[in-house]
RNA sequence: AGCCUCAUAGUGUAAUGGUAACACCCCGGAUUUUGAUUCCGUUAUUCUAGGUUCGAGCCCUAGUGAGGCUACCA
C-alpha cells in the first residue's frame, strides 16, 4: 500500500502532542503478551502499534519499544510459548533489541511495592475465601460490605504477608488486597486483590515464590520501572484505568506512564479468542498451533501470507475506540496486493482432463517459451515441454456452454496459455456421460501471434503437458480460518471448522513448479493463486502467484469451489 | 439496575466549528495470451430529538443502540 497516512490516530495524535510541549522527550512504548498461547491477528494490531509507534519516532533519541512477557501467573505460562512469541514478532518484522523483559524479573520490586503499601496502611491481609470476597464485593448497583480483617494493624499485616511470602499458608487461606473504595461504583477499585498464594513451578523464577501479583497491580508497576510513556492496551482495560493510575500514585515508582486503550481487532469468520484457539489445539481439531486454517501468525505464514502485508493490513485498519469487525476480505486485498507485483506465475491443473492434439505434427513444438510475470519482463522467461497430450482443468471445457463462457466447447477455440490456439474436434465420455479425453487440434502458427481472422478466442487456459507434468499435492483453501465461532456450536468444535476449507488433491503441475524446494506445497486460494508452504522459513522457495482465477457466476459455478 | 466507553456508505476509517472523503466489498465498462493485474465508472454515509452558533459529523442535553465491568485470569 501506499504509505500515505495523512491523518493520525487518537494515539498517534496524543504522543505526537507529548513530544511537542516537551511533556516527554523520548517515547517508549512496549508489546506485554502473556506467554500462553502463539500470537494471532489480532495480536499483529498491537505489535505493529507499539513497535510503529517507535520505530515512526525512531529520530526522537531514545524512543524504542519493549517487548515485555506478562508472565505473572505460572498456572497457564510455558516456555514454549515465550519462544513462539519471540519467534513470531520478529517474523513480523520488528526488534526490540536490547530489550527484552519478563514481569518476572520484577517479581521483587513488586514485593517491596506491596510492603510499601501495607507500610502506608493501604493494603491488608484479608483470610476471607475467594466465595467469601465475592459476596462481600456487592454487585453493579449495591457497595460491597467491608472486610473484618480490613482494619488489621501495619505491623499484624506486615507480619502476615511475609507469612504468605515465606510459605507459612496453602492456596486460598488468604490474599494482599489494596483498601480502597469498598463503594466505588468502578467494581474494579472495591479492594482488588494485589497478591495470592500459588504454590506453582513458574517458568522463569522457578519456586522461587509462591505469591504471584495480580495483573492490575503488576502491570502499572512494570511500565512505570521501564519507564513506558504510553502504555497501550485494548479497551476491555478501560475500567481498569482508574486502579492504573492508583497504584501509580501510591508506590514508589520511578516514572509516571498513561494507559490508552484502543479497540481490538474483530476479523468476519474468524475466532480470535485465544482461548478459543487454545481448545482447537488442544482437542485435536487442527494439526496445532500453525495449523494454516488457523488465524496464527505461525498458521498464517505457513499458508504463505506475508509479513508485510499483514503490517499494511493493520496500517489500512486503523486505530479507534469502536468495537468494529473488519471483513476479512480487506486481509485478502492486502495479500493478493503485495504478492501480485512480485510472485512468479506458474501454471497447474487440478482437476485433470486429458486433451489430445491429432494434427500436432503440423507444428510440433519441443517447448514453448512463458513470461515468468507478465507485467515484469525482468522476471524472465522460462520453457515449458509441450507436446500432443496435455492436461487441462476440466472446468475449462462445457459440453453445453453457457452465454458468456469463452473457454473450451464443442467447435471452438480457446487459447493454450503461451501456446497454440487449439480447436474442439471431439471428446469421449464414458458410461455415467463424464467427458474422459477431448480431441482437439492446434492453429499453426498462432503460438506468439495472435489469433487469425475468422478464429474467435477470447480466453487463456492453463495447461500442463502429459509427459513432462509432474504430480504435487495442493492445498485447496476455501477462504480462510475457520467458518464459524465456537459458541455457536453447542457440541464442541466439530462444526467450526469447515473440512472442505483444507483439502488436499493431486495436481498436475509444470516441472517449474513442481521443483520448488522440499517441503513446498501449493495452496489454491479462493481468490486464485498459488503460494508457497512455509516460504519464508525456506530461502529460495517464493510464493507463486496466480492459477486461473475463480470463473464467475455470471456463466455458471464458481471454479475451484 | 449502577458506572465507564463508543456510534460517519454494506465493511473499515478520514474530515481538529467552515463544500462529508479514502480504501475494501459489490456491480458495470475498457484493456488483457491468467475471466488475474491495470484503468474508468455506478450505487450508497454523519443513530434520534432538542439546544448553542452566521455555520455542527465535531460543542451541550436527553433518548436509543452497542461494548465493557461484579476472577485469588490477563
Amino acid at each position: 500500500m501506499t504509505d500515505t497516512a495523512p491523518n493520525l490516530d487518537f494515539i498517534r495524535e496524543i504522543i505526537a502532542d507529548d513530544l511537542t510541549t516537551g511533556k516527554h522527550s523520548a517515547i517508549l512504548t512496549r508489546f506485554p503478551p502473556e506467554p500462553n498461547g502463539y500470537l494471532h491477528i489480532g495480536h499483529a494490531k498491537s505489535i505493529c502499534l507499539n513497535f510503529g509507534i517507535s520505530r515512526e519516532n525512531a529520530g526522537v533519541t531514545g524512543t524504542r519499544c519493549h517487548l515485555r512477557f506478562d508472565d505473572t501467573n505460572p498456572e497457564k505460562e510455558e516456555s514454549e510459548y515465550v519462544e513462539s512469541i519471540k519467534t513470531d514478532v520478529q517474523w513480523l518484522g520488528f526488534d526490540w533489541g536490547e530489550h527484552l523483559y519478563f514481569a518476572s524479573d520484577y517479581f521483587t520490586f513488586f514485593h517491596d511495592c506491596a510492603v510499601h503499601l501495607i507500610a502506608a496502611g493501604l493494603a491488608y491481609v484479608d483470610d476471607d475465601s475467594a466465595e467469601e470476597i465475592r459476596a462481600k464485593r456487592g454487585n453493579l448497583t449495591t457497595p460491597g460490605t467491608h472486610s473484618p480483617r480490613r482494619e488489621r494493624t501495619v505491623e499484624e499485616n506486615l507480619d502476615l504477608f511475609a507469612r504468605m511470602r515465606a510459605g507459612e499458608f496453602k492456596e486460598g487461606e488468604c490474599v494482599l488486597r489494596a483498601k480502597i473504595d469498598m463503594a466505588s461504583s468502578n467494581m474494579n477499585l472495591r479492594d482488588p486483590v494485589l497478591y495470592r498464594i500459588m504454590h506453582a513451578h513458574h517458568h522463569n523464577t522457578g519456586d522461587a515464590w509462591c505469591i504471584y501479583p495480580m495483573y492490575d497491580f503488576a502491570h502499572p508497576l512494570e511500565d512505570a520501572l521501564e519507564h513506558i510513556t504510553h502504555s497501550l492496551c485494548t479497551l476491555e482495560f478501560e475500567n481498569h484505568r482508574p486502579l492504573y493510575d492508583w497504584f501509580i500514585d501510591h508506590c514508589p515508582v520511578p516514572s509516571k506512564p498513561r494507559q490508552i486503550e484502543f479497540a481490538r481487532l474483530n476479523l468476519t469468520y474468524t475466532v480470535m479468542s485465544k482461548r478459543k484457539l487454545l481448545q482447537l489445539v488442544q482437542q485435536g481439531h487442527v494439526s496445532g498451533w500453525n495449523d494454516p486454517r488457523l488465524p496464527t501468525l505461525s498458521g498464517l505464514r505457513r499458508r504463505g501470507y506475508p509479513a508485510p502485508a499483514i503490517r499494511d493490513f493493520c496500517k489500512r485498519i486503523g486505530l479507534t475506540k469502536f468495537n468494529s469487525t473488519t471483513d476479512v476480505a480487506l486481509l485478502e486485498f492486502e495479500v493478493r496486493d503485495f504478492l501480485n507485483p512480485s510472485s512468479p506465475r506458474r501454471m497447474a491443473v487440478l482437476n485433470p482432463l486429458k486433451v489430445v492434439l491429432d494434427n500436432w505434427s503440423a507444428e510440433p513444438l519441443g517447448h514453448v517459451p512463458l513470461a515468468n510475470h507478465p507485467q515484469n519482463p525482468a522476471a524472465g522467461d522460462r520453457q515449458v515441454a509441450i507436446s500432443d497430450e496435455l492436461w487441462i482443468e476440466r472446468d475449462d471445457f462445457m459440453v453445453d456452454p453457457p452465454k458468456k463462457f469463452y473457454r473450451l466447447g464443442p467447435g471452438r477455440h480457446v487459447r493454450l496459455r503461451g501456446g497454440h490456439i487449439i480447436r474442439h474436434v471431439s471428446h469421449e465420455t464414458d458410461a455415467a456421460g463424464h467427458v474422459t479425453l477431448i480431441h482437439a487440434e492446434i492453429v499453426p502458427g498462432t503460438v506468439g501471434a495472435d489469433a487469425p481472422a475468422g478464429i474467435e478466442c477470447r480466453a487463456a487456459i492453463h495447461w500442463v503437458d502429459a509427459a513432462t507434468g509432474m504430480d504435487a499435492q495442493v492445498r485447496l483453501y476455501d477462504r480462510l480460518f475457520t467458518v464459524a465461532d465456537p459458541d455457536g456450536a453447542p457440541d464442541g468444535f466439530v462444526s467450526v471448522l469447515n473440512p472442505a476449507s483444507l483439502t488436499t488433491v493431486t495436481a498436475k503441475v509444470e516441472p517449474a513448479l513442481a521443483q520448488a524446494p522440499a517441503g513446498f506445497a501449493c495452496q489454491f486460494e479462493r481468490v486464485g493463486y498459488f503460494i508457497a508452504d512455509d516460504c519464508d522459513h525456506q530461502p529460495g522457495c517464493q510464493p507463486v502467484f496466480n492459477r486461473t482465477v475463480a470463473l464467475k457466476d455470471s456463466w455458471g459455478k464458481q471454479a475451484g469451489r
